[in-house]
DNA sequence: GTTACAGTGTGTATAATTTACACAATCTTA
DNA sequence: TAAGATTGTGTAAATTATACACACTGTAAC
């Protein structure tokens, strides 16, 4: 979280409350959302700039506190509309945080929520907002302990991609191959086998051929697929794969 | 968290801190843990049961709520020793739970918590407690939304222990290959092959003959193993291990 | 102390999966 | 119409997972 006050949300000042709370022996509860995107086949994260001060010229994760009469659910989808204008995007709750000095304006506890959304949607609805898209990699030093949040939700989600079917969020509805395995490889920072990849995939039986073409590519246009999300619901999952580790 | 006031823990009644809380629009912070041990061949967990009103007869997971100057695992530490008496077990969190109504006490957060801990020392540190081992497969009602957390957490456990050899935690600290293959076809619920099942273990080179045997067993005695963690801490991990839903 | 019993310890053959690898087809642009 | 770039496809080899049986060792019963 933030301590700027959000563009739509909380009316009231943040920091005062929390260090209201914190004087009466009471933690805050806020949320934080690491907003993923893919573009130029880079992963991407959206942050704003902290205007706390010692926080100048630091990014942060966009959250809030959470209200008294929302579940932490719904205060992590109210983050996402708010920051980004989107709707049904994916959204995951990863993990709390809570060290006891990790927010400088008293103590509060935060859940990091992951959020994948299609990065060209989001660009069209541009709103009054000072929030920024950056590359995971290449982020140097963030404000208060949300590098440590954004790097824990990178591991999670290099590790969630390969066992759930949530990367697809992160593309058009309808996408290439490559397309694909550019983002498996962006993600996992790894080099694929571009045959094994494409039999790997038709091999779970759950991507449709549309009928249509990319277009706008300087060269043999590749098929378009769609993901079957009814099709994997209804696989069932098995207990046992394999000890691995 | 039960709200029934821990014994060596907080001497203020939970439930009017709660009360107090939610009355100033203040949303209360637990920590909630789902101890698990290994005794008979079954996976089983240990629970208290509720003194709330509404809720006698239920069991519910041992909890606190988070204190001003812990951390969240810190709290999840203090509540281990305090009704455990173990020092040193594995502990690690898994969740939060934030829905609206799912205290009746008030609004409360909790970060459930999982903890592995060998059955057979906990049997040895009597406390003055109340809380007692439940088979995990059999439990059909519980305290508030705790059914749900247990089960969140149980199907965190058969996928984690998969991937991370967090099962020797529910093990002493030297056992036989049996008791390991009986330790997760009991968390799995699957019937395994021995040989293979070793085979696999082996080639994973992380387990170490003591040299001793199983005694006062009624058959041949089979070997004594230990697990290597450091060995297994200077494993590399691998990006890529396979697309896999 | 000999025997029946129960569970340990081991190896190999087969199947399934993963990896490595090359060339023809198709569209764009010059 | 030719050059360039990327798509689309199949097969062989290596690795990994599965299925399966028999000799060994200690205990308990007689």
């Amino acid at each position: 979280m933030d301590l700027k006050t959000p563009s739509a949300s909380s009316h009231k000042n943040v920091s005062t409350i929390l260090k209201q709370l914190e004087s009466d022996g009471i933690i805050g509860i806020s949320v934080d959302c690491v907003i993923f995107g893919f573009d130029d086949n880079e992963l991407k994260v959206l942050l704003i700039k902290s205007d706390l001060e010692g926080f100048e010229d630091k990014f942060s994760l966009l959250g809030d506190l959470v209200h008294n009469h929302e579940d932490l659910d719904q205060a992590a989808y109210r983050i996402l509309r708010e920051r980004t204008g989107m709707d049904d995007v994916y959204l995951e709750q990863v993990r709390s945080f809570g060290q006891i000095g990790r927010h400088p304006a008293g103590r509060v506890v935060t859940i990091a929520y992951a959020s994948l959304v299609n990065i060209e949607h989001h660009k069209l609805k541009i709103l009054a907002n000072e929030v920024h898209w950056h590359r995971v990699t290449t982020i140097s030093e963030m404000a208060f302990d949300h590098k440590t949040i954004l790097m824990v939700c990178y591991e999670w989600l290099q590790r969630r991609i390969q066992e759930h079917p949530l990367g697809f969020s992160l593309l058009p509805k309808q996408f290439s191959l490559r397309e694909l395995q550019n983002l498996y490889e962006a993600i996992l920072d790894v080099k694929l086998d571009r045959r094994n990849f494409r039999k790997k995939f038709f091999s779970m039986d759950l991507l449709e051929d549309t009928g249509e073409l990319e277009t706008d590519v300087p060269h043999r246009p590749g098929k378009l697929y769609r993901f079957n999300y009814d099709k994997y619901k209804k696989k069932e999952r098995k207990k046992w794969f394999g000890i691995d580790f």
